[in-house]
DNA sequence: CTGAAAGCGCTTACAG
DNA sequence: CTGAAAGCGCTTACAG
């Protein structure tokens, strides 16, 4: 027992294949009755159109993908960012009826597989995230006439369309906030260098600090916890003085608090810790931090908009971010 | 300039297109000067072949279907577990050449929606993962004549292939351990009642608690850590005298450690626990836990082999566990 | 070893 | 409103 064909439907209703077409595609001219019989005809056959068939002509296939430019380990378990915005892209995308294809690349083997399967037709779009440095996806998709979006501002100069929240701006509002708190010697724990976002948190930073004429004080972290904690280690180490933090991602937050609490400061009598991205343990934190929201839903929101919408994205869309203050800060 | 077609390059090679499908596809019996000719041509043109037309034609895709039976926040946030089995699977499958595509089910639309996708032809295979009770996927997938293998044995009676971890010996091994050890009253947290891997550690336990003549202390959770805090407070509360616990969840077990520490029981001085999984995180809990590890790679190599085998598979696989003895008990 | 031709299961102008 | 027919881009018997 294979599965039935249109052809089945057609014969079983006693319609032409076409009309069958137009019934299951919703086609708005079709005769009541017809539509009926072919309604029944595909509800007692099981009928379910063959995907194949039906985007070789119509050269769509209802799949976008969303590419994630990090190892397994990362996105699973490790940061809790990913999670969030890869639920709130497939969110938009299952709104939209389209199937998400997750494929993580974190080689050049990688790399390889999905310029393959995006070029074979796969795919109607691709949806770029946690691109690092000279990322070569923009440029090898770009070759396929697939649409692509990016989440977060590229680094590499390819134009490609991309949404992105204020990282620059938010940044910038947590460091005022620790600033006007009175804190006196304020520094930073940075992300990847090859990360937009981490370049763009810490131009915040620096933006906030000199506008206030203050000197900056910068360590260099990758956005996991543990980088976290030893940047704090050593920004501790450095300089003892200090008495405010901004990590530009919660989860250095969080392990900056651990190394805090092992060096015996209290967060926020003693040093003041700020952290970016809103995640869920953020409220759970010891103390609960003080940190800078990304509108993650707005942003998947815009993504789906910009590679599903009738025209081309044009420029590229910046959503504001907004800073949230609980106890650390 | 569109994508282009196994005839363009047949033009340009100056073949058939029979024969550049040959060559494309490595069959063997090709001229060399004009399998040479033909790869030139692909090289030149950067031909891939449309996959919706080859797999009309082949009724293979080339991809199978993870499905996992649960929330996007458990899979990726929350338990380690899954992601260690996502990743192992996706390894094979990728070794296989094939594609995988994660979907993740968890409301009666997330069902119609992999129902129509397999039924529709996306896939070559299912694999399921983490089903709970009577989950309505096994028999609405049966009816395409998709091939489906199970991680973890299926709680409904369909005759549907898996390949398990020896939950009931993995849990029996445990406890023997904490007889061994000389544990005078020692209680389980079970995982949810929906769940065979639950059950089957359950009953290991019973098992071993039997077979010491020892009577069952069982208190309920659900496998997350948060219920392995709650069970274990619970535990202490009817029963002040338990000197050990076997958690049927290394996440379980965590939640009791904490648990245990909040009510000042030293582990394992006062409380030995142990746990079951071996996540990454068990190496790191305070204490480090024992535990009993699945088997995961050789699950997941189990589960590849018995889809994309020659023969179907007809007997279930249950790979043996191994007890790692740390320091929690 | 190679090519002409049929056909996979659909959709979509085109007639009527 | 409906159907006959062409065609999407491949693979694969079948001849030669």
């Amino acid at each position: 027992m294979t599965r039935p064909t249109l052809e089945a439907v057609a014969a079983r209703a006693g319609v032409s294949r076409a009309t069958v077409s137009r019934v299951v595609n919703g086609a708005a001219n079709v005769k009541p009755d017809l539509r009926t019989a072919v309604m029944r005809a595909v509800e007692e056959l099981g009928y379910i159109p063959n995907s194949a068939a039906r985007s070789l002509v119509t050269r769509r296939t209802d799949s976008i993908a969303l590419v994630v430019s990090e190892p397994p380990s990362r996105v699973f378990s490790d940061d809790p960012f990913f999670s969030a915005v890869i639920r709130a892209v497939s969110q938009q995308l299952e709104a939209a009826d389209r199937q998400v294809i997750l494929m993580l690349v974190s080689s050049a083997a990688g790399h390889a597989r999905v310029e393959r399967y995006v070029a074979g037709g796969h795919v109607d779009g691709v949806i770029l995230l946690s691109m690092h440095g000279a990322d070569p996806l923009p440029a090898s998709l770009g070759r396929s006439r697939v649409p692509i979006v990016s989440h977060g501002r590229p680094a590499s100069s390819l134009p490609v369309p991309y949404c992105d929240c204020d990282n620059h701006g938010g940044a910038r509002a947590a460091v005022e906030h620790l600033i006007a708190q009175g804190r006196r010697r304020i520094a930073t724990i940075a992300g990847p260098r090859d990360m937009t976002a981490a370049q763009d948190r810490l131009d915040g930073y620096r933006a906030a600090m000199g506008a206030a004429d203050r000197p900056s004080i910068v360590a260099m972290g990758d956005f996991t916890r543990e980088s976290g904690t030893t940047a704090m280690q050593q920004l501790l180490a450095d300089d003892p003085e200090i008495d405010a933090v901004f990590a530009a991602s919660d989860l250095m937050a969080i392990g900056a608090l651990g190394a805090l609490r092992a060096a015996g400061r209290r967060v926020p009598d003693d040093v003041a810790v700020a952290g970016f991205d809103d995640i869920g343990l953020a409220s759970f934190s010891e103390p609960p931090l003080t940190t800078v929201r990304q509108p993650v839903a707005d942003v998947a929101a815009c993504i789906v908009q910009m590679l599903l919408g009738d025209e081309p994205p044009t420029a590229p869309v910046i959503l504001p971010t907004e800073l949230v203050i609980r106890e650390s800060a």
